[in-house]
DNA sequence: ATTTTCAAT
């Protein structure tokens, strides 16, 4: 077998797909998400490239299974068998924010792994089913940090997480109306984790 | 100038 990449070496996100798909002025039929862990050490963390990555839902292919990006992310971290004995936060970037039924599903894994923490930025708020809300809430109340992506989220994923070999490519190009699309999600999210319907 | 949402609310 032919020498792979080095270990540390990732795969990156082409740059259309991640403009497309993080753009919060348009409303695609698909989520990506992008993670990564760091182990906390007292004041410092520590990143843990072996754990930086991104993934999307499994799409409906007929027959096929489909599945939520956030439910992906929990299996992987399932799989990586984290030191209960450490402290961890994870990051994640979604293009659209937890369904109501994945926030239980994190707040679950947020209560039984109490070294683990997580924020949660998302590109847009998936509002499509009832309930949304208090899923956004409920994980906010499991100690999960739930904020919009604003300008330097972008900026961090299209530096971290996506594949701009070309000089010219490498700032992020800032989409028109991003800003102020960013700043309105941001307050309306405010909104919501402020309300005390539930 | 528009559109609408990780298939199946």
């Amino acid at each position: 077998m032919a020498a792979g990449p080095a270990p540390e070496a990732r795969l990156l996100m082409d740059k259309q797909t991640f403009l497309d798909n993080f753009s919060n002025l348009d409303y695609p039929r698909k989520t990506y998400l992008c993670y990564e862990v760091e182990l906390l050490v007292g004041e410092n963390s520590i990143p843990l490239d072996e754990y930086k990555g991104f993934l999307h839902n499994k799409g409906a292919a007929m027959g096929l299974e489909h599945r939520h990006a956030e439910l992906i992310l929990l299996e992987r971290l399932a799989s990586w068998n984290l030191d209960m004995e450490l402290r961890y936060r994870i990051t994640c970037f979604t293009s659209w924010s937890p369904c109501p039924d994945c926030a239980d599903e994190l707040v679950n894994f947020l209560r039984a792994n109490g070294h683990v923490y997580l924020r949660i930025f998302a590109a847009r708020i998936y509002d499509r089913f009832p309930g949304y809300e208090a899923g956004l809430r409920a994980l906010n109340a499991a100690g999960a940090e739930v904020a919009m992506m604003t300008l330097q989220e972008f900026e961090y994923c299209w530096n971290n997480f996506v594949d701009h070999q070309q000089d010219e490519d490498k700032p992020f190009p800032p989409l028109d109306n991003l800003v102020a699309r960013s700043e309105e999600l941001s307050q309306r999210l405010e909104g919501i984790l402020q309300n005390q319907e539930d």
